[in-house]
DNA sequence: TACCAGGTGACTG
DNA sequence: CAGTCACATGGT
């Protein structure tokens, strides 16, 4: 493996700049409101948003859409609703959860506790049993429109291979690498997270598709990985 | 077919 | 504190 290197602010513009020019803008959070971010967030851990689209739709059709009817929702009802997204026992108990902590302690409506100041607020949010890092981050940047920076496995593997270094190995590591090199602008971290997503899906994947990868030349990863791609592509002709 | 997907909490040494 | 495991459906 390459030695990692310390990457700079203009490194992290240069990757942004790149992700941007290849996939355009990204439009996230899929959501309609600040509710169903929350509630998508929920239902994405650890699973891919094309099941958690039409698990949103049934909780829709079961009228199971604000915090107080998820909160007064039998179980076994809330259970069959999300079931498509997976982990279904484990996420309607959250659901519940942080049902019962905005009906409870904020009147039912997210808008008051969105009030909070950021680390505040997240704080608040990690108090919340099944909400950890990445889904309060997701919560606070794209319902609350805060500033934390917001990571996530593809973002860690992607910085991994391309051979930047990590103070440690942790989320809050990786969080920092990109929080202290970046100006503190939501739109900046809401846009930064959703390219680098994508770029996770659909190229940085587990099995790299590194021909065309738009961070090639940047990639410590793919340019080891060069003459195999090379091969592939031949092979394509 | 076996592997993988926008994590989290519980448990262990 | 760091490592390991269960949780579960659906697409490729």
């Amino acid at each position: 493996m390459p030695r990692k290197t310390n990457p700079s602010p203009e490194l992290l513009m240069q990757v942004y700049e790149r992700l941007l020019a290849d996939q355009g803008p990204r439009h996230w959070w899929p959501a309609e409101s600040p509710f169903e971010v929350i509630v998508g967030a929920v239902l994405t851990q650890n699973t891919q948003w094309r099941t958690v689209s039409p698990a949103l739709d049934r909780m829709k059709a079961a009228d199971l859409w604000t915090w107080e009817k998820i909160l007064a929702a039998k179980t076994p009802v809330l259970v069959e609703a999300i079931r498509p997204a997976g982990y279904f026992n484990g996420k309607a108990r959250k659901l519940k959860e942080f049902a019962s902590f905005v009906v409870n302690e904020f009147e039912g409506s997210q808008d008051a506790l969105f009030e909070l100041d950021t680390s505040v607020l997240r704080e608040r949010l990690l108090g919340v049993w099944g909400i950890g890092e990445e889904t309060a981050d997701d919560i606070v940047l794209y319902a609350a429109n805060k500033p934390s920076f917001v990571m996530d496995k593809y973002t860690m593997r992607i910085v991994d291979r391309l051979g930047w270094r990590v103070s440690g190995k942790k989320y809050a590591d990786y969080q920092r690498l990109f929080s202290e090199r970046l100006p503190v602008d939501v739109p900046l971290y809401n846009e930064y997270h959703a390219l680098v997503d994508g770029h996770g899906a659909k190229v940085c994947r587990t099995q790299p598709k590194c021909a065309g990868c738009c961070l090639f030349d940047l990639c410590a990863t793919g340019k080891g990985n060069l003459g195999q791609n090379a091969l592939s592509l031949q092979g394509r002709g």
